[in-house]
RNA sequence: GGGUUGUUAGCUCAGUUGGUUUAGAGCAUUACCUUGACAGGGUAGGGGUCACUGGUUCGAUUCCAGUACAACCCA
């Protein structure tokens, strides 16, 4: 068979990819078995796959397909989100480009559009996540909105309406004057920008003089209804009960007092605009002041401001920055650097305002969430975020759940009367109510109008893990009896607020029990610089060309070698290029292994035989580390453990020793033993590597069709032979000596060396030398008494070795080298002797530490006596 | 402004229930090695007063406090 030098990864993939599609491998149902379930992080319906995808895919396909192999019935479900104001926002942008306004049409017009984008651009991302080797059971995959997920988003709605959970009302809101609707709390970020700070007096009334007050917002002055200092600042005690004249509108408002204001700030002095900030509006409601709104939806100045009427908000700073200059109010302006809000999802910037929303109550609802966590009821990984979640839950405030957009799960709201409403999962239900409520049995269903606004996306996501087996719609269904709740749950920790805490208070409003035992929170990918990957900056590389060009094995495996639980992932391109490089290296192993001919009537070689014995035990001493790493979700360290396992101990010292000469066959017992080996590594690399793997499973052996890697028994933690490692890491030093001093000496590797070792036959362990002979090309080991003249030596633990050669001793080389590890060595045996001096050391420390402190140094002063012997002898030659 | 976490080799990270041969890995780097699985390879090296300052202790990189810097979360 010829077989190429270099893994070709294309064709595997796709080929392997089809048959494992082909005979079901990734469905799942429920059985006998234990089940092992992950529902995906639903990316947008219409987005495309990104480095952050990749990193949380790639761990959930290695979590999955091990849990499969570990026979465990592994159910991964796919899925994507409607992704409300996002998709929304594409599709506005997409007509307007055509030249239609969302405005003119209809809602019924505009949902048609939002349809055809939505299967045009939909599903793209699952198709890619095949290109990953992503294991889900496609036949499940859902969709937010699908029939199911949005019956069941109406069905809690109006339960937890029912359970007054969700109400309605006036609230300060985060408005997204862009998106034209409410956002919430979580969907604000907040930078630093720089902005500027206006000194403006208003004119104190019956008197002669001024109060000043520093603002970042002039034009919110025309919704000024009270200018406010702190009770205690003794600078404005003559102003109480006294009232201002806001300029520009010249409205007369009081002057007040409240501990909120900080002295330091600005003047010291505030102005209230209950209508547009936060703090304002919590001062108004104390002082049962006005509220005037000045702006419209979209952010213009609105009639009510009744000046620059219809400018934009920015526009509006400007001019009344200009107006207060003319009537010389404005008295000085700072550079001033402010927090801004933005939105999350269109980067507009957040104007607080008042408006009737729905909001969902917390408080209660969290509190067995909340519970969960703190006793690792649900543990999440890293630890550390565990405080970030109690803080967030303790302090969490109720959820604005309405957003006045049309792409989502319409409010199951109706309104009849004036501004009377009923709620109910659909208008024949709403009817019924209404009538009743009304007292008026001749209502008819026009006489009804629903609610216009949607959900918040993530009302339909924080049921994800229930929805994903119908558990809303049917309770007792087989499949959410099975699988809920599910085991892992893989995502990045920007959602920890929006989705994650959400899930798992819906898991025990609506099941009783959590959603998930284990939440993994990846880091963020970030590039070298440390910057997020963003489009705008262009330092995010396809996925798809990443896997084209270093294969799916490669981008998996440069993903998540360097990718520490919680720690962000910097991107680059040598990632990959490792990945690629170690796909490479099993396959030219598997290479060579294939290019032996086996010949049954050859006796299998001493060397041979302690290397299978020693090969067996480090195997099965990577795999209980493997499987230790990933019961604490170190999906890294296993995988580092799986990539020295292969490269070094396999390739570097396994193959090497069992390699024939050339062209020379092997013995049967050394072939069958490593093909059993390389067969177990393949199952250990496969969740990490899967097409690769199988692709050398299947050439390996003989293997019927319907056979696969992918669904055989993963090899399991055993105890291992510590004195068998122990001692071949002691050959290995050994040899490594050996080959220092060839390259010090320049012997070239064809000639033979002879190895004396000084010791007695009977006490020095015997068993690996065949391996050293064939490693360094001995031509004889012979054990000697006395120091040997004419040889160059060296010392492994506490046994001189000497190797005879042709040539000329350097001396004086010889001589540095031995001064070096003998003040190594002294230095180390002061600093044992100070401990072991030390009366207090001996009388405290535990016995244990005392032996050991014993040994180390009588170790160290039976090194030095033969440095020391060693420097004599070669000072004498001298 | 409040909070959380971190600071160990050029880079990315392990680790130390306080003593385990005067700190480990991968990558990068240096020198040498190409007919014979693999140069996307092999062999042998170099590289760290474990951020700083105090404290507790027989003993601190590890525990405590403070300082500096960084990241993240919240307002």
């Amino acid at each position: 068979m010829d077989i190429p030098s270099k893994f070709e990864h294309g064709k595997a993939e796709s080929r392997w990819y089809n048959y494992w599609m082909d005979h079901g491998f990734f469905k799942s149902t429920p059985d006998e078995r234990e089940p092992y379930t992950v529902v995906i992080p639903p990316p947008n319906v219409t987005g495309v796959l990104h480095m952050g995808h990749m990193l949380n895919n790639t761990i959930q396909d290695v979590l999955v397909r091990r849990a499969r192999m570990q026979d465990k019935n592994a159910c991964w479900v796919p899925g994507t989100d409607h992704a409300s104001i996002a998709t929304e926002a594409k599709v506005v942008a997409k007509l307007k480009a055509e030249g239609i306004e969302k405005l003119n049409l209809s809602r019924e017009e505009f949902l048609d559009h939002a349809w055809e984008w939505t299967h045009k651009h939909g599903g793209i991302i699952l198709e890619q996540l095949k290109r990953l080797g992503a294991s889900c059971d496609w036949d499940r995959t859902l969709f937010t909105m699908d029939e199911k997920r949005y019956d069941s988003v109406i069905k809690v709605f109006v339960d937890l309406f029912n359970k007054e959970l969700i109400y309605r009302g006036v609230r300060m809101v985060n408005w997204d004057p862009q998106a034209m609707t409410a956002v919430s709390d979580e969907e604000v970020i907040y930078t630093e920008e720089k902005s500027k700070l206006y000194y403006v007096r208003y004119k104190i009334v019956g008197e002669d003089g001024y109060v000043m007050v520093a603002t970042t917002r002039p034009e919110t002055i025309l919704g000024d209804t009270a200018v406010c200092a702190n009770p205690d600042d003794e600078r404005y005690k003559h102003l109480t009960g006294k009232k201002v004249i806001v300029p520009m509108v010249n409205r007369e408002v009081p002057f007040i007092f409240d501990s909120y204001v900080d002295p330091e700030f600005g003047t010291g002095c505030l102005k209230i605009t209950p209508a547009h900030d936060i703090n304002d509006y919590e001062i108004g409601l104390r002082h049962k002041l006005s509220s005037i709104d000045v702006f419209n939806e979209d952010g213009t100045m609105s009639t009510r401001a009744g000046l620059f009427v219809g400018a934009d908000r920015f526009k509006a700073k400007e001019l009344a920055e200009k107006e207060l200059q003319k009537s010389g109010d404005l008295v000085k302006v700072e550079d001033y650097n402010n927090k801004i809000g933005r939105s999350e999802r269109t980067n507009a910037v957040i104007e607080p305002r008042l408006s009737l929303q729905w909001f969902m109550k917390m408080k209660a609802l969290s509190q067995p969430a909340l519970d969960a966590v703190l006793n690792d009821d649900v543990h999440i990984y890293p630890a550390k975020f565990k405080n970030l979640y109690r803080h967030w839950m303790e302090n969490v405030r109720d959820w604005c759940i309405s957003r006045q957009l049309w792409w989502g799960h319409r409010i199951p709201a109706w309104y009849f009367d004036n501004n009377e409403f009923v709620v109910a999962e659909n208008i024949s239900g709403a009817l019924e109510l209404a009538r009743k409520k009304s007292g008026k049995p001749t209502l008819k269903e026009t006489d009804l109008r629903q609610d216009d606004d949607v959900l918040d996306t993530w009302f339909s996501s924080w049921l994800w893990p229930i929805t994903s087996f119908d558990g809303i719609n049917d309770p007792e269904n087989e499949d959410i009896k099975y699988y809920y709740p599910t085991n892992d749950l893989i995502t990045a920790p920007d959602i920890l607020f929006f989705w994650i805490a959400r899930m798992i208070i819906a898991g025990y409003e609506f099941r009783g029990q959590k959603p998930f035992d284990n939440v993994y929170l990846t880091g963020l990918v970030r590039d070298k610089q440390r910057r997020k990957m963003s489009k705008s900056l262009g330092n995010s590389p396809d996925p798809i060309d990443l896997i084209e060009k270093y294969g799916a094995d490669g981008v998996r495996v440069g993903m998540l070698l360097c990718s520490p639980a919680g720690n962000d992932v910097l991107y680059e391109d040598s990632l990959p290029e490792q990945g690629r490089n170690f796909a490479n290296k099993i396959w030219n192993a598997f290479r060579l292994v294939k290019s032996w001919k086996v010949d049954d009537e050859i006796e299998q070689p001493d060397s041979s035989k302690v290397a299978v014995k020693w090969m067996d035990e480090v195997m099965k001493r990577s795999i209980n580390e493997i499987d230790i790493n990933f019961k604490k979700f170190r999906i890294s360290e296993a995988l580092m453990i799986t990539y020295k396992l292969f490269w070094d101990e396999f390739s570097g010292w396994y193959l090497e020793i069992i390699k024939p000469e050339y062209q020379k066959p092997i013995d049967r017992i050394t072939f069958d033993a490593t093909v059993s080996v390389f067969d177990k590594l393949l199952k250990v690399m496969h969740p990490f590597m899967p097409f690769i793997t199988e692709e050398i499973w299947q050439l390996l052996l003989e293997r019927k069709d319907g056979e696969s890697i992918m669904v055989t028994r993963m090899p399991e933690a055993n105890k291992f032979n510590k004195v068998v490692i122990a001692g071949f890491e002691s050959v290995k030093e050994t040899i490594s000596a050996i080959r220092t001093v060839r390259k010090n000496k320049d012997i070239p590797n064809r000639e033979k060396l002879e190895l004396l070792i000084r010791s007695d036959k009977e006490s020095f362990d015997i068993e690996f030398l065949p391996v050293i002979r064939k490693l360094c090309n001995l031509s004889g080991v012979s054990f000697v008494s006395e120091k040997q003249e004419g040889a160059a030596s060296f010392m492994v633990r506490t046994t001189e070795y000497f190797i005879p050669f042709g040539g000329k001793l350097d001396v004086e080389g010889e001589l540095a080298k031995i001064q070096e590890d003998l003040d190594h060595n002294r230095g180390f045996l002061v600093s044992v002797m100070k401990k072991l001096e030390n009366e207090r050391f001996v009388q405290n420390a535990p016995s244990n530490v005392l032996k050991l402190e014993r040994k180390k140094k009588s170790d160290a002063e039976m090194k030095i006596k033969s440095l020391e012997e060693r420097m004599k002898e070669l000072g004498i030659r001298n």
